[in-house]
RNA sequence: CGCGCAGCUUAGCGG
């Protein structure tokens, strides 16, 4: 419906307040919400931060006898992983499953993330591996490599984090479809998480070499302003001046 | 023949 259209732009533009106004007038002219309009409340409390808000209102959307579909699962999955509340998150995940909600690569990213901001890397890398089991099994994209890095930086976990950017490398390379390449080819995210995770994992004279890697064919990513920043930082973490000097002046010269 | 914004996932630094 267009009020669904209007729910999305909002919280596109980070109008959260403005999307809540939304809501409520809805309500007040008797217009039903839908499945769609409280995945996108769902996805604003996301955002916002708000996890218990947002368990709210999938209660509240059950309640109206509406059947949560697998986007509303992730959406509300989602905000318990930003509130870092991975046993939440889980909960949420077991319920899907009781209603029979098949679950998609986002959820189990969203599930991974989870883990990622609870600091549970060995949890993570069981997901990963029973989304690779489940009878439907559901292919890791891009996002599902880039998350598990991250969580095996912050773990200390270098060698895993190598390994995963390698079967990522595998992944790109086997791919037989110009789509398929395109979901799991390495990003200006991989980037930053591998450089992150050299410096996390105190292995500074890694992240050049990392970071050369990706920008070079046949990844050939171009780096944003947060890889530049991740690889300044590993840089003086090092202890590299003349390196991040050099670094600096071709962020300048690349952002013409 | 494919694609086409009503909804869902991932990275750094500073504050």
């Amino acid at each position: 419906w267009t009020y669904g259209a209007l729910l999305a732009a909002c919280r596109r533009c980070g109008a959260a307040q403005r999307a809540l106004a939304l809501a409520r007038e809805m309500s007040q002219q008797g217009v039903a919400h839908n499945v769609y309009t409280y995945t996108t409340l769902i996805a604003i409390c996301d955002r916002a931060r708000q996890w218990q808000t947002a368990m709210v209102l999938f209660r509240r959307m059950e309640a109206e006898g509406i059947r949560a579909d697998v986007a509303a699962y992730n959406s509300l999955i989602s905000a318990c992983a930003r509130g870092r509340n991975w046993e939440q998150a889980w909960a949420v995940f077991q319920g899907m499953q009781r209603a029979r909600v098949l679950p998609n690569v986002r959820t189990y990213n969203s599930l991974i993330s989870a883990c990622e901001r609870c600091g549970q890397y060995e949890r993570a890398m069981e997901i990963y591996a029973k989304m690779r089991r489940a009878q439907a099994s559901v292919t890791p994209d891009r996002c599902t490599f880039n998350t598990l890095i991250s969580a095996a930086g912050r773990a200390g976990q270098l060698a895993a984090a190598l390994a995963l950017f390698r079967e990522m490398e595998f992944a790109a390379k086997d791919a037989r479809t110009p789509k398929e390449l395109s979901s799991v080819a390495p990003d200006a995210v991989t980037m930053s998480a591998l450089v992150s995770a050299a410096e996390r994992c105190s292995r500074w004279d890694l992240a050049p070499p990392l970071f050369q890697r990706l920008e070079s064919p046949p990844h050939n990513v171009r780096p944003n302003t947060i890889c530049y920043n991740a690889m300044l930082s590993a840089l003086a973490a090092g202890a590299d001046a003349a390196a991040a000097a050099a670094l600096f002046e071709r962020m300048l010269s690349d952002s013409e």
